[in-house]
DNA sequence: CTAGAATATGAGGAATTACTCAGGTTTGGT
DNA sequence: ACCAAACCTGAGTAATTCCTCATATTCTAG
């Protein structure tokens, strides 16, 4: 049993441009290697030789391996919550037709994880081992559905019985089918991708209206 | 010529009644430890320990960890690629309508991942490692793909442009969504989920007959 | 310039784990 | 009853990996 040395917070902050420049120097290493070679035949020691640093620098600002992939996952958490609030914010308000904010948000879901989608696994299951992680993954997933039922309130041409629940079921169809593609060697090209789940998505809240 | 060490076979075969018990014990408690504790805090002596068996037992008849897991994978695709063709079967031919085979169909995948989603998650993730289990899910996947894609050729009502993929995305989403769903704490229980699931597919396929 | 704080190093300790093997027990055919 | 083959055992080994710490280097404030 490790003796779990509290949680995942950096042991020393980086104070100095070097520092900063290591801890960025290990980050960007770690996500290579996690990326290539998967949780369980990352060390970090290999972390630490990829990045050019000794171990020893690693330790100093990360308690343990997991806080490395941690730091990893917390950070692609921001980047994507960033997107896609940009995403549903630049279809107007309120939005003229459903799909004027699902065509951005497929689109920015299907972008973010064309890339790299072999260390979006690796972060993934990590996350879903972390208590911490699983909260800042729900907190951001709930607001997400928040605002996509709430666009679908005001969107003009019909009711739909349950907001919430065609809400969830279209983002995380979004979700979950892009990562699908993403990991598996996709046959489909990101634009074929995107044009297919709008049509399914646009499809299935018309027919909601309309019922 | 030795045989080669080949990876994930049975290293010797049981052959008495006696080490077939063994054989399902092992399997039985790799299940469930590997389910509770995932891929890495799962050991071979916490395996054999589970199943009132010692460790030299478990190699008797796996030559590694990874062929206990390699196993239980294949039982797995096994039973649900059988539920899928039997959901599949189970619908008239020709079809009445589009409803008529995905909703045994859209059933059968959410029930087969009702059970254990912990072990699943395991499961999948070893899955994506090992060359041969790629190998096997990708031809279950893609037979179900094609005998969808014919489905939908039988039934009446309009034309689909492209079967095979309107076939691909509607069998991904299906599993995908229906997985990430079990993985997390559900939102949805399963009847709900199947019927959501239901009318979003319905929505799509009718959407693509008639545009 | 200088002292002390911050940062970097990497060999090695401690712990864990996958797997072996020499020797015992059980089984089933004859 | 007998024996060879099948089966089981579990302490021990070799390898791996996480992480520490004593020491060395670099930075910055005054």
């Amino acid at each position: 049993m490790t003796p779990a040395p509290s949680g995942h917070s950096p042991r020393k902050a980086p104070k100095q441009a070097r520092s900063r420049r290591t801890v960025g120097h290990i980050l960007a290493a770690a996500a290579r290697v996690f990326g290539e070679l998967g949780y369980a035949a990352t060390t970090t020691d290999r972390i630490a030789q990829r990045a050019e640093v000794s171990v020893g620098s690693l330790y100093q600002y990360f308690p343990n391996k997991d806080a490395v992939l941690h730091a990893l996952a917390l950070r692609h958490l921001e980047e994507a919550d960033a997107a896609v609030r940009a995403a549903l914010s630049s279809a107007g308000r309120p939005p003229a037709s459903d799909r004027a904010w699902l065509e951005p948000l497929v689109d920015a879901v299907v972008t973010i994880h064309a890339h790299d989608p072999a260390l979006q696994r690796v972060i993934l299951d990590e996350a879903s081992r972390s208590p911490e992680l699983v909260a800042a993954y729900t907190a951001s997933h709930a607001a997400t559905v928040r605002t996509v039922a709430e666009l679908l309130l005001e969107v003009p041409g019909g009711h739909i019985h349950d907001p919430g629940q065609a809400a969830l079921l279209a983002v995380t169809t979004v979700e979950s089918v892009t990562h699908r593609f993403a990991g598996h060697g996709q046959p489909f090209d990101s634009a074929t991708l995107s044009a297919e789940l709008l049509e399914m998505l646009t499809a299935y809240l018309v027919a909601k209206r309309t019922s």
